[in-house]
This record gives C-alpha cells, structure tokens and sequence, in this order.
DNA sequence: CACTTGACCTGTCCGC
DNA sequence: TGCGGACAGGTCAAGT
C-alpha cells in the first residue's frame, strides 16, 4: 500500500490534524512494531509532520522524533473522539467498513493516546511495519535517493543512478529506493506505461529520450496518485480512515487480462525481481 | 559484484 | 464448504 503518495496523503492529514497536540499515553500492543521507550515521549507536544522517502516523521518536544514505516498493510489513523475506545464497544454493531479500518481492531499495534482525549492508531496486518524512537535528525538511511518532487530530481541524475544497475529490468531499477526514494510497485508500473517503456527493458538499452520519458513519467504518476488520495488495493486508508481511489485510474497496475485503456490490447503480467508486473504490450516496446 | 530468492507475518482469493 | 497454494503496497539478509 504505502508507496510515496499514500504516506505524502497522510502526512497532509496529521499535519492538518496532530501538530499542537500532546501525547499522554501509548499503549503498545505489538512489542515487535515498537522500537524503543514509549514512555519517553509521554507529555511531548508534537512539533511537526513531515515524509522523507516512505518513511513519515512526527518531531516531539525535546528534539526526538517517531519514525513510522508502513511497509506492506500498514495504517495510521487520527480519531478525534474521545469516545471511539475500547474495541469491545463495537463487538455486534454494524460498522461501515471505513469505521472498521478506523476503529481499533486486531490489527491495531499502537494506540497513541492525547490529551484532549483523541487517538491515533497504528494498524499493521502483517506486522512489517514499525515505529521508532530517534533522536532529532537521525534515523533516515542515508542511501536514499533523490526525492522525485523535488527539483534535485533531474533526468540526469535519474540516469545517472539508474546506470548503477546496468543489466537490471527497468521497472526492477526504479524501485531500488537509492536510485530515487518513494516508487514501489504500483507506481514504478503505472512509470513505465507512462513512458511507454517495456518493464523488462535492461537499463543499459534505454536511451537519452527515455530517460527523460521515464523521469516525467515517474513524476506524473505518483503527482496523480496524491491527487486521488493514494492508492487502495486493499488496505490503503488516509489519516482519517479514506480510502484512496488511485488505482480506479491505474492504466496498468492490477489490469492483467484487462483491455488496455489506451489501444485495447490485452494487459500483460509478468514477474520482474520477484514482484507482479503488469504491462500493454502494444504500448511499451 | 550483480542480481535473485527467502524471510518476515497475516489474510484473501482462486481452483479443485 | 473445505483445503491447499499463490499472492499481496517493502525491505533486509542470505544465497547463487
């Protein structure tokens, strides 16, 4: 789920939401999804929210900062009641299935709970994701490739760390985070379809003109992702329990055996460096 | 060294 | 209806 637009969307949500307020508790119901003493972050204020890469920060008063890494089903979720608590209240009522992703439930892994009595959940299905405890600054892997919306993102420096894996499939060398930082798989097929590119294409094979292809492709898909809220194949939901809606208009991405929505052809699924790949045949050569 | 596979976990969906 | 297997947004470590 969590690519760089579903944790740029929620960061947007708890910037809007979260900065100002202060913990009081945080229950961890899941050791291994917490790294370090919760308790020292009781009575904080949180200072701001930001994103680098997939991972989202949120500094606290006392230079510390929570790292949060979603890795593959992982949600964080702002309830502003007070009342929305224990997962009991729900047993034999009839949520909507956005309350049942908001609520907590047996996924929830964190509960951090504020002052003025409001919460924010940590979901993780699968338990890859985690939290982290850092001091102001650190953390934040320092191989990380350039951020794609930002202007240090040029085609040159997309090529030139693309060449760094000169026989990899394309579609496979994008998604290493230190040749540019956010693309996963559901962007890094939607890239290549942009760009008219094969997946399979070796780097070494493209040339100037689809660096550059490939470059504004991977800016525009994941700008369109943000502008549809993220993306929801299953799990993907906003700081405020939304799903996102970005893959109603994914060309290729989850498409095999679909008709292209450009030409009509068949979409193709293959498997690159492990990981589903879907393509037009007719469109990217 | 470059690249692929397996592991981490849990759930869902599909075919038989 | 049940059951086994494949697969799922990410990233490491281990293996080839």
């Amino acid at each position: 789920m969590p690519e760089l637009p579903e944790v740029e969307t929620i960061k947007l949500g708890l910037q809007k939401k979260t900065i100002g307020l202060t913990i009081s508790n945080i229950e961890v119901l899941s050791p291994k999804s917490f790294i370090g003493k919760a308790k020292d972050l009781k009575n904080k204020k949180i200072q701001q929210v930001w994103r680098r890469a997939k991972i989202l920060g949120i500094d606290v008063e006392g230079r510390m900062t929570l790292l949060f890494h979603l890795k593959m089903t992982g949600q964080l979720i702002y309830n502003p009641s007070t009342r929305l608590r224990a997962s009991s209240r729900f047993i034999g009522g009839h949520p909507t299935p956005d309350m049942r992703d908001k609520m907590p439930n047996s996924h929830t892994r964190v509960i951090f709970t504020f002052s003025d009595g409001s919460h924010l959940y940590f979901n993780d299905q699968r338990k890859f994701g985690w939290i982290k405890i850092v001091k102001f600054g650190e953390g934040i892997p320092g191989t990380l490739g350039p951020e794609p919306l930002t202007k240090e993102f040029s085609w040159q420096i997309l090529k030139t760390n693309l060449l760094r894996h000169k026989s990899m499939p394309v579609k496979v060398a994008i998604m290493d985070q230190s040749v540019v930082s956010g693309v996963g798989n559901i962007y890094a097929n939607e890239a290549c379809f942009d760009a008219k590119i094969d997946p399979k294409t070796k780097v070494k094979d493209l040339d100037d003109l689809q660096f550059k292809k490939l470059h504004s492709g991977i800016i525009k898909s994941l700008t369109d992702g943000i502008a549809h809220g993220g993306s929801s194949r299953a799990h993907f939901v906003d700081a405020e329990g939304r799903k996102g809606y970005f893959l109603d208009y994914a060309f290729v991405y989850g498409r095999d055996r679909k008709p292209c929505k450009k030409c009509g052809t068949t979409i193709e699924k293959i498997i690159l460096g492990g990981r589903g790949s879907y393509f037009c045949p007719t469109c990217q050569q």
